[in-house]
RNA sequence: GAGAUUGUAGCUCAGUCGGUUAGAGCGUCAGAUUGUGGUCCUGAAGGUCGCGGGUUCGAUUCCCGUCAUUCUCCCCA
């Protein structure tokens, strides 16, 4: 017989119960603080028309979306949608009807054909934690954005990121500033990102070679050779309208921030912050971990007011940040955050004999009803591999139904990180199970 | 897309300066008084040495190709 090699998807992955209750307790995490926040739940397909796609991010990450064989070439072909962003603004748009601000969350896997590199947390397949609002210019919307960031990477116990803010009106006005085209921007943005990594002195080279004006190289130095503070920036071009703005916009979020009670430790103004999709128009962020240099941004997001009108012709302002499951999935297993855990059962019953199994039966039932994740062994079975069973599953409790038992109408239950056991009624089992009362000698 | 790396048991890796039956640890399964696991002991199963070709009396080992993997750059969640 012929047999095909199983194989997952290049950048693709299965995820087993050990990795999938850590990755649903992450997305918990997020829904409720989104809820908290008042977002609310929507779902788009996976598949859209590849007209929706094209030609929102810009020339390098459009090569990327994964388009379907099906009717290729026409006007109807299809494609995985590539985030979950100009899929909601397509939604927005064919729901002029929607009450604004319009505010949702959106937990789906989204594909880019890229090469993956799991160490860095790319992956060809991979989960977005998106939460967008439309139909307001309030940097209110903005912060709240880096709040929730905030919010739920704490809660999962990060301590070393930082978000990353910075506005592409600042970057737009510098390359005026430097006597550039609006369109070179994207250019001298992607050597600008680099300063994190790379000197002044380097980057200067790369323009160099990227035969950029010795003017402009001159005056883009003056601006980033150093550290620059907003103030300092703001110092530096008085007569920049476009960059003034963007200024204003990232104090006015910063106010913002600081009365949501973000701790400022946690983000911070950084010029050399260019995100590359081409929809943004204003703020932007970005969540790095400081102690993880290699790992991906966890984080991304900013103001979109050009988007939506693409699609309507009007103009819709629009502001979303994404979580990146998979970044802190990643993250959290290089950091040893996650406690190793395979079940989320709390205690296994004990089956002895057919005649006995219904007394096991109801036991099961019985602790159910208190809530108390119970398994039963489907069968009876020697004592001995029941154990096993619960030990390798690392279920904490066995509960035993046998003759003696019976006979008293009560239960042992044996906790199977400490060896201890006891005889007791169900009462007092479902306090030790819930850990409410301890299990003495 | 550019460069580098690695490919031997389910997993992590030894090893053969080219030579007969390729090893370990972990894991898996089965035993050791049929109402007690996780420690210990005994035993068992499990490998076309990535694939194709070349050199050779002989290749898992050397050479070429190919596929795959991982890493860096680029970009991103």
């Amino acid at each position: 017989m012929s047999q095909i090699k199983p194989r997952v998807f290049k950048g693709a992955r299965d995820f087993l119960p050990e990795q999938m209750l850590h990755r649903e307790r992450i997305t918990d995490v997020m829904r409720k603080v989104f809820k908290k926040y008042g977002f609310s739940p929507i779902e788009t397909p996976a598949i859209e028309y590849l007209d929706v796609l094209a030609g929102k991010y810009g020339e390098d990450a459009d090569r990327l979306i994964y388009r379907l064989d099906y009717k290729s070439g026409t006007k109807d072909q299809a494609a995985l949608h590539y985030d979950l962003t100009v899929p909601f603004s397509r939604l927005v748009a064919m729901n002029p009807d929607l009450t604004l601000p319009f505010k949702r969350y959106q937990i789906q896997p989204v594909w880019r054909a890229d090469r993956p590199q799991p160490h860095q947390g790319r992956f060809r397949e991979f989960y977005q934690c998106d939460i967008d609002a439309v139909g307001s210019k309030s940097m209110l919307i903005d912060a709240e954005m880096v709040a929730i960031a905030y919010e739920v990477l704490k809660t999962l116990g990060f301590t070393t990121f930082i978000i990353k803010i910075n506005n592409r009106k600042i970057l737009n006005g510098i390359t005026q500033y430097a006597g550039l085209e609006a369109s070179m921007t994207q250019e001298v943005c992607r050597s600008i990102d680099k300063l994190d990594k790379m000197s002044w002195d380097d980057v200067e080279k790369e323009l160099i070679e990227k035969e950029f004006p010795d003017s402009s190289i001159q005056k883009l130095g003056n601006l980033l050779n150093k550290n620059l503070t907003l103030d300092n920036l703001s110092e530096a071009l008085p007569d920049n309208a476009l960059a003034q703005e963007g200024i204003a916009e990232i104090r006015e979020l910063f106010g913002f921030l600081k009365e949501l009670g973000v701790d400022s430790q946690y983000y911070s103004f950084d010029l050399s912050l260019a995100r590359g999709l081409d929809y943004y128009t204003g703020p932007i962020f970005e969540t790095k971990l400081s102690d993880q240099p290699h790992m991906g941004s966890l984080t991304g997001g900013g103001r979109y007011d050009q988007l939506i009108g693409m699609f309507t012709g009007k103009e819709m302002p629009a502001v979303g940040t994404t979580l990146g499951l998979d970044r802190i999935f990643t993250a959290m297993q290089q950091l040893n955050m996650l406690e190793p855990i395979k079940t989320s059962t709390k205690v296994l019953v004990a089956v002895f004999s057919k005649e006995e199994m219904k007394n096991s039966l109801q036991l099961a039932s019985q602790l159910r009803a208190f809530d108390i994740a119970t398994e039963i062994f489907p069968e009876p079975d020697k004592l001995k591999k029941q154990f096993t069973y619960a030990d390798k599953k690392g279920i904490p409790f066995m509960a035993i139904l046998g003759q003696t038992e019976i006979e008293e109408n009560k239960l042992t239950i044996k906790d199977l990180r400490t060896g201890k056991q006891k005889l007791m009624n169900i009462e007092e089992a479902v306090k030790v199970i819930l850990g409410n009362l301890t299990l003495e000698d």
